[in-house]
DNA sequence: CGTAGGTTTGACTGATCTCAAGTTTGGTGG
DNA sequence: CCACCAAACTTGAGATCAGTCAAACCTACG
């Protein structure tokens, strides 16, 4: 199914690497795992609340999120993902599924089944704890956005998630952090920050109006990061460097 | 250090024999652990947001809470945490605490070096499985709190809170959920759920004139489960039997 | 070109916050 | 046992940030 231009060890080793040091026998294992890849359109669910997943999936390119929902209709987004992001490692060890796995643009996943990825994070330690590390620093990550939705204006909270986005791009080494392609819309926006769509394009408009970000279709620009920063109250450490 | 009656491995197997079944020899290897337990008042910090600790901490009596703070001052409290929980399990492989934990009542803990926790992690692999799947709900129970946060009214927030903590209390051992001690004040209330104390008040005595729950001193009785599961929109399947 | 999804704008509403003043509670020392 | 104090809780009035509803405008794409 691979062929060589997307193989699907590349972006993981890249990921991994960054959250533990890895022995080249760590790396071949890796490679030799059962993946196989296949290209999914935006607005595709890969994981459903609910299901029992025995597989994990790795976003090779494009875009996902995760999301939950109230019984009212309220939507949540609760992380994004890209390039070499596990983007339901959780079910290594929990069997439902507690949340939803969408993509936002079409992207190019690679699975494996849970079985293996198991194993090798037993038998090597090495590729285990850089595994167990990733969902730790996903846990961050949420820990980052109670705050960010709970405690934060909604400027800021605009703000903040922009940055993230940015330096987790940047660190994934699909571009610099001053200008990128933006996939989400403003009611996506919304649905990560506790917001509206209306209100979100009223703050991006702000944000414009004061000459720290630029817009032009699907595409940000930051122009001013000091006081980008310092709206989004942004720092970055709890990406632990994962970003 | 420790007597009898307040044997650290106690709740902990208690705990991570929900989270994996261990046989004899797991939990023997659990008992040999080096804890050393010791007594902290409320409002004592176990982590400050910046640390690198070299211990885990388990909580054994008390109630405590993690939490993070804008640099505003707005502060919200990311987690509770009851008797038998790992309140930094995150510490066995992320460097730098990004948050604070702190008691939020008198508590009784058990610290134990992290290398050691680790090693066993990793020769056991039913306890490593065990504390990898801890940190995983936890994850899972930070999401939710994203989407309490971030989508529900003021009223479903605190009720859900109160469920959860209802549920968790419960599988901890610590007493049935209709009726419970409830060790926070209003303004910590307000902290976890993104609300002001003063809004927290109007809430709680609104839930109290709907006949829903009562409230005397520190207690807290949910009269009636089902209108509070209702209004807090609360499916625990997030806790992942975890309680 | 027609259509659907996304963005933008305006007018109005309302949930939650702010500020400020009481009141109650629980603990402490005399 | 009482007096006092600080912290927690309660109440009210007014302000505001963000939501709602509704319409118009864009733009990508079949």
């Amino acid at each position: 199914m691979s062929t060589n231009d997307d193989d699907p060890s590349r972006p993981l080793l890249r990921k991994l690497s960054r959250l533990n040091s890895l022995g080249s026998a760590d790396e071949a294992a890796l490679r030799a795992l059962p993946f196989s890849t296949s290209s999914v359109k935006a607005g595709q669910f890969l994981v459903r609340e609910g299901d029992t997943p025995d597989t994990c999936s790795l976003l090779l390119t494009g875009y996902a999120c995760r999301h939950k929902e109230t019984s009212a209709g309220g939507r949540q987004i609760v992380s994004f993902h890209m390039s070499g992001d596990t983007v339901d490692l959780q079910h290594l060890f929990i069997r439902t599924a507690d949340h939803n796995v969408e993509t936002i643009t079409e992207a190019r996943i690679a699975t494996v089944p849970i079985k293996p990825l198991r194993d090798l994070a037993q038998k090597r330690p090495n590729i285990g704890e850089a595994l167990w590390r990733d969902t730790l620093v996903d846990a961050s990550i949420f820990r980052e956005w109670v705050l960010n939705v709970g405690r934060r204006s909604a400027k800021s909270r605009i703000a903040h998630m922009l940055c993230e986005f940015a330096l987790r791009r940047e660190a994934a080494g699909l571009g610099p952090p001053e200008r990128f392609d933006f996939p989400m819309t403003q009611s996506q926006i919304g649905d990560a920050t506790g917001l509206t769509s209306v209100h979100v394009n009223r703050m991006l408009q702000e944000l414009g109006d004061e000459g720290v970000i630029a817009r032009s279709k699907r595409e940000v620009e930051i122009i001013d990061w000091r006081r980008m920063r310092q709206i989004a109250d942004f720092d970055q450490a709890y990406l632990h460097a994962a970003a």
